[in-house]
DNA sequence: TCGCGATTGTACGATATCGCACATACGCGC
DNA sequence: GCGCGTATGTGCGATATCGTACAATCGCGA
């Protein structure tokens, strides 16, 4: 379980600054619109501005030489922040970040970003442990891929999005999911139409909806959890939803 | 193509510190055997040192709740470095390191690289930059675990084992590269059988010897490449082995 | 209410890999 | 040179997923 008890400024890791640094932040930040399939951050590109979602799902793509294969890598939500490599220093990286559920949230500057790094080292020490949980998400997502069967791999997408969404329906079409999986759709078909049998979701036309989630964890046999539980550890949290 | 020209240092990244820095860490630094099997980092535990592999490969490993599942996130050798969560300022993650490849190197104490990182920003940024390029690995490992066929991963792996040693000879078992890539004995003895048909490796019992990196890297059908490239750029250096 | 596009269900053969098992072959040490 | 343990080659049925195709169905808008 992802989503924490405190979220009282829309993005998780925007409230868990101390007053004192998001008041530094704060002037910084513009309200955004995140549309779907609006790119965030390019491949090898200079990140123009890092995004702290409040609603609304970003994926981070690697993709191959040649673009023959893409992958997600991990997802961001409102716990939140793209632009990792911004904070890292780089400035870009040949990942890319694709907005894959449309939302809201606020942007920063890179030069800004950069500049309250260095001014406010407490504001740097927490996006580098963002950066830390993301790279355990990152991990978790390669051995997913690695040791996961699909109905596994499902479950554990449709519970990192719920742990980003309010509420339990997902208007998620089979098509959308088995693009984020890599798979195909009628696999994705099927193995929904399982899920569904052991009462863990009910679905409609593009819409699923999350009833059991104890159960789906079981259902991914262990392959969901690990990188939730270490952002609470890195965030403090107590997270109940 | 990984091996930089500039590797005077015995480790690529402590040689790419200017000599003003390396002045700065030299002293905190002590030679140590990093002995096969050897595990550098244990997962939730804090991290003691960090090393700086000479020679010897280190991997990275995340493995599932309830340690059902375990895959390869990344490698470390020569040009890089452990303890990440160390940079990053959290001090453990639930991924661990272990040596796959006996070698030797430095290590440094986990307090004393914190303190360095603080009080030199220039030693701080490089450590983040190779964070970053780490990131980037642990991304492309999540693509080819996605993505990738036995045999295009098997290659990958060779070239990233390859990089990271001296000469073209690669004392591997077949059980062994199996173990890496989380796969079946007889799948790689099948996968490297071909790859010895078409004369981009020669094999003999427990050893591979590399004979045409280029077609190895077409084997691969782009899925090698990406973070080598990427290290390159971060680290400024031209690259020919 | 009708129609049409989008979504979902289903089918089929092909391919990749699995798990397990056993036969063979190499090479070190005596 | 022999024996034994390790490493490699091979076989077999089972399973997961693929690619492609087409049929069925839903629901929005005309």
């Amino acid at each position: 379980m992802l989503a924490p008890n405190d979220n009282s400024r829309g993005n998780v890791l925007l409230s868990s600054l101390s007053s004192r640094d998001y008041s530094r932040i704060e002037p910084c930040l513009q309200s955004v619109q995140l549309n779907q399939r609006q790119c965030l951050e390019m491949p090898n590109r200079e990140i123009s501005h890092a995004f702290f979602p409040y609603r609304g799902v970003v994926s981070i793509v690697a993709a191959s030489k040649g673009k023959r294969y893409e992958s997600e890598v991990g997802v961001v939500g409102w716990e939140g922040m793209t632009g990792i490599s911004v904070v890292l220093g780089t400035g870009s990286s040949p990942n890319s970040a694709v907005v894959q559920i449309a939302g809201d949230g606020k942007s920063i500057v890179a030069a800004d970003l950069r500049r309250l790094m260095r001014e406010v080292p407490s504001l740097r020490d927490t996006f580098l442990r963002y950066a830390q949980a993301f790279l355990v998400q990152a991990s978790h997502t390669s051995l997913a891929n690695a040791k996961g069967k699909l109905d596994q791999r499902l479950a554990r997408w449709l519970l990192m999005a719920h742990d980003r969404m309010p509420g339990d329906g997902l208007e998620f079409t089979h098509e959308f999911l088995a693009l984020m999986l890599g798979v195909r759709r009628a696999g994705v078909t099927m193995a929904l139409r399982d899920l569904e049998q052991k009462t863990l979701v009910s679905t409609s036309r593009g819409s699923i909806t999350i009833l059991d989630r104890a159960g789906l964890e079981r259902c991914t046999d262990g392959l969901y959890g690990m990188p939730e539980s270490e952002f609470g550890r890195l965030f403090s949290k107590a997270y109940i939803r």
